[in-house]
DNA sequence: AAGAAACTTTGCACCTCATGCAAAGATTGT
DNA sequence: ACAATCTTTGCATGAGGTGCAAAGTTTCTT
């Protein structure tokens, strides 16, 4: 990667970070883009080279669409064959960023901090995962031969991100939760969401 | 209802139907509030006392909180008793208005025309359904006698929204449409969800 | 019916968000 | 070293959105 690529990411990264500290600081309406661009070192017409509005730089590049190679298995029917299993894997992916490890935790808690603390937010951050439902669906229906648009897949799409938004409020994402442990509690909410809806249903 | 109610009613449907009439027309992009104040014949400054944003004189007042009659005899276990169907007269309630019944069904197409050609407002309308969403989570847990913030409660909540939105992207709100279709097309949805969560799931 | 009280509309000043454009500055390749 | 390419920046501009106080309406009281 050269210098200038390294310059765009570094800016990028500072944007994100000054825009996070000082809303966390003030709230988000006692902070301005001006105000932001100006903790970066960067002019207020260089904020909007990066991001199209304040909130952007707020909700950062996460969740992004899954990795290809991960969907592509899941597409032939892998990798294990259990539809839920595999979905999981799918959406294990969505979690993950090219940062490392660390990084991505404390991301995920400042934002879950945002959400608390902004509620505004939290339409702006539904409307990424939104993104996020209709790539699924589109995996789902071409793992199982339906149409593209087909209803049910979209329906199994938007209940799994119903899942994974009520895992993400869960998670504390601190130090000792391990990727089994994730793996665990996804699939716990995947039971309860048959059994309050399948075919034994009791009531609840 | 006195005059100074009725004119504030009638004051803001033209707000509503301007803004609806000129963004189909020429799209959002290509409407200001200005345009749709002079539609309507108020000041500028008047619009902004109706409606906090343009998009929200766009999606309306639906989807409202349902019917208080309504929650609270879901929260006794009633009407039916059978914890689904119980769940599709809430959620039926979401859909229904205080307009008459012509009016309502030319709001709806409307607004899913306007999703259609300004898709930036899906997740305006998203937002709106996560709100109802909290609603009906704290009255499924009233209902099971969970603790407010129960996780099964919010999950069983997401999933039912998860089935709305996916409905009304599906009806076509025209004459023909009876409550009773809408009640069974809502049902097999929830079926289509508890095969494909449910303790036997097959893949898909 | 008259006037006071309460509410709504409006104009005005003001701030922030956001975009287009062109000039200046930095990086990369030859 | 020079040209090509990309990034940053300042400037102008338009539109969204809010607070305030004056003017205009409706409603209440007597």
């Amino acid at each position: 990667m050269g210098l200038r690529e390294r310059k765009k990411q570094a800016t990028r990264r500072a944007l994100q970070d000054a825009a996070v500290r000082l809303t966390l600081e003030r709230g988000l309406e006692n902070v301005t883009v001006e105000e932001i661009a100006a903790e970066a070192d960067v002019s207020t017409r260089t904020f909007f080279n990066y991001f199209a509005t304040k909130e952007d730089a707020l909700l950062g590049d996460l969740p992004k669409h899954p990795d290809e190679e991960v969907l592509r298995r899941f597409v032939e029917g892998g990798p294990t064959g259990d539809f839920v299993d595999d979905l999981i894997t799918v959406l294990i992916t969505f979690l993950v960023s090219t940062d490392d490890l660390a990084t991505q935790r404390a991301d995920m808690r400042a934002r879950k901090e945002l959400m608390e603390r902004e509620p505004q937010l939290v339409p702006r951050m539904l409307a990424r995962f939104h993104d996020v439902e209709m790539k699924l669906a589109a995996v789902v229906a071409e793992r199982t031969g339906a149409p593209p648009e087909d209803e049910r897949s979209l329906l199994v799409a938007a209940a799994a991100m119903a899942v994974m938004r009520h895992m993400i409020k869960r998670l504390r994402f601190s130090e000792g939760e391990e990727t089994a442990d994730v793996r665990a509690s996804i699939r716990a909410a995947f039971r309860q969401l048959g059994e309050a809806y399948g075919p034994f249903a009791a009531d609840g």
